[in-house]
DNA sequence: TCTCTATTGAAAATCATTTTCAATTATAGA
DNA sequence: TCTATAATTGAAAATGATTTTCAATAGAGA
């Protein structure tokens, strides 16, 4: 989804497209890495100076209730957000820069059946996350401790 | 594990055994729901009134270092703490009361292989949770909307 | 252009968590 | 058992993140 998209989503729920929203929305939308509030503050303002950090999360707030972007849970703190994808998605996530890639094509259905029965739980929903290093940071330094995470 | 088990891995640990540790490690050891802090506190203070709420969080943190719980992540919030298990498992979740299973068994192999190939990405870690109704909910009343969670 | 109301950023308020601190207490050793 | 000592305690203060309040501003439809 381009920003466009985004600005157009907004317009058409009712909200107003004001130069504050633009600022985070091109932000958000172009990360691979999930940001957090302040992330987005920061980097915003080097465009829109002016820019309050109420602003960014109110927006994230919209942005968020519109499935546009989701947070993102990770060992080191939940308060990151990443643009979403349509319909049932995963995530991968690099331990070392952060950068997050969706995918799809899960089959959990056997496990889940299998729990189910051996529970007694009806089960509705799942989550599932995968974490490592992207190609990038592997070949470059694939012994490292990664950073970004604790745990 | 028992309460006697925590109290000694404290100990063994260089930890003091008191009555304020002894309260929390009570009320978190024996519960089936994930606890957040002022739930513990809530829930210690009837058998120990003077407990004060910083003792909770600072046990709970020393309990979560010596691996005898962990956080658990929820769609309404990543505060609360439950009972840990050896090595590697899964949570299942009841939507509606809180309840808490741990499964083992899960066959990622195939699906992580996978994903490595498709992606690049050296995987290290994942975590995979599922969300549902546990029996007893389920059948007293299998089409309320579930209240603990939100979206 | 005009009007109306959503939106803004600053400041204050709130809420969760952490730090500080002086008093208390568990525990190792005499 | 007694004592010395350092760990632990709870209250209060500090911090940090997020939310609310509010008066000024500015989108967007008429
Ligand atoms: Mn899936
Ligand atoms: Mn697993
Ligand atoms: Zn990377
Ligand atoms: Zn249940």
């Amino acid at each position: 989804m381009t920003v466009e998209n985004w600005l157009k989503v907004l317009s058409d729920n009712g909200y107003r497209l004001t130069d504050s929203r633009r600022a985070v929305v091109e932000i958000v939308n172009d990360s691979s890495r999930a940001m957090t509030p302040l992330e987005v503050f920061d980097s915003a303002r080097s465009s829109h100076p002016e820019l309050g950090l109420v602003t960014v999360y109110r927006t994230l707030e919209k942005l968020e209730e519109l499935h546009l972007i989701q947070r993102v849970h990770q060992p080191a703190g939940c308060q990151a957000f990443i643009s979403a994808r349509q319909g049932h998605q995963h995530m991968l996530l690099c331990q070392r820069c952060g950068q997050v890639t969706y995918f799809e094509g899960d089959d959990l259905d056997n496990l889940i059946t299998n729990i189910a029965d051996k529970t007694g739980y009806s089960i509705k929903e799942h989550w599932l996350q995968l974490f490592g290093l992207c190609a990038k940071c592997h070949s470059s330094n694939p012994n490292q401790v990664p950073g970004l995470f604790h745990s």
